[in-house]
DNA sequence: TGATGTGAATAACTTCACAGCG
DNA sequence: CGCTGTGAAGTTATTCACATCA
């Protein structure tokens, strides 16, 4: 046990959003061979500032040593440790168009989430299975949460349908929903909801963009 | 004319990329026949608080009528008009697998941004078309942006070649990167790279969720 | 009267600057 | 000496509370 008891500290929720950024560096200076870095460098490979990085780290109670740096190895331990004790990540996607499918494959690789099972309306694509991953039926949705105890699931389905599906699983384990378009969702009260749409993201940043140059 | 000389004024990140979610929320008011609402039925569609409906509007110089509320319409207009200022947005996305596949179908349905062109280095998928997107050879991106002037690229490839395909483009009208994995890309100054990565939002949610917990 | 519009208070996050220590 | 670790200052965003006006 390297961590701190961090559950009961206070961790800004940027400073866990960046940690993910900080696993996928580290795992690539250890690829690398590199032993030894500082915050420098990896505030450099992030495009943040190093005082971010130290900052952040100190929050988990991560000790370089001053005057040299952080030893790669040891902080990928870290890591893991804090992964290890979330422990797995299971989710399952609605919707196996070309969207679900590709979050299904990449899942695969390097991700410390699993997407256990897809769901779909489509007759044709019902029993059929994305790598290894089967594709039910949609209304199995809500018996397969519950039995398995899902956590998560991803919406990977046109706006009209998103809501409907909601209701489907609003009184089963699910306490994380991710709707991959913006059309706003009614959930009951436990059930957190985050919107995530690549294009409308695109079109946030042109807009920020254009607001900045005038 | 109805928007105040808003480019001129400062207005939060936040608030912009609110904007969206508003766009989204008032065309669904529109289609249902809805003529009059108040910010609190904006709020709660949207899961925030009225006020911040309210402040967020005020940015934009939006008038309501106190004690009433705001017209749909007049609503829509308002936006429509920023969105007008702000002018096109034409993209072209790297990568024609499932990912790519789906961004420029889904770009079809009403979004304002435009996929004009997606790029690969697969030959069997060159020269193909995703409903009527052309599919070109990543060997031509460099020129195909310059001749277009696009200032926006998606990048739906893995992260292994994303480095590469960013050195390929350095030097164009490239302003804006939108990377679909977390892998940290080095940019000259004057593009801004931005990270999405849907998988990775979900680790980030499911860490928030168990650090809230205990 | 009832919901808007907004300054002022609060909270969250980032940056700074430098003491501390190997 | 050089880089870490961290209070303190600065910045940005959210929430509050209420005057305002159709």
């Amino acid at each position: 046990m390297i961590l701190k008891d961090f559950l009961k500290s206070y961790v800004p929720d940027e400073t866990l959003r960046r940690v993910l950024y900080y696993i996928k560096c580290l795992k690539k200076f250890k690829d690398d061979g590199v032993q030894s870095i500082q915050s420098l460098d990896i505030a450099k490979k992030c495009g943040i500032k190093s005082s971010v990085v130290r900052k952040d780290f100190s929050y988990f109670g991560i000790l370089g040593v001053r005057g040299k740096g952080y030893k790669v190895e040891q902080l990928c331990e870290l890591f893991k440790e804090l992964l290890d004790k979330i422990g797995p990540i299971n989710a399952v996607v609605i919707g196996a168009g070309k969207l679900g499918t590709a979050l299904v494959l990449h899942s695969k690789e390097n991700y410390n989430i699993e997407i256990v099972a897809a769901f779909d309306k489509n007759k044709e694509k019902i029993g059929e299975d994305i790598s290894g991953i089967p594709v039910y039926s949609i209304n199995n949705l809500n018996k397969f949460i519950k039995s398995n105890n899902i956590k998560i699931v991803i919406l990977a389905i046109p706006s009209e349908e998103v809501q409907s599906v909601v209701d489907m699983i609003k009184d089963t384990s699910i306490k994380l929903i991710l709707s991959l378009t913006l059309t706003p969702i009614n959930v009951p009260e436990g059930i957190e909801v985050s919107y995530f749409d690549i294009l409308s993201e695109i079109e946030f940043l042109f807009l920020k963009l254009k607001f900045k140059e005038k």
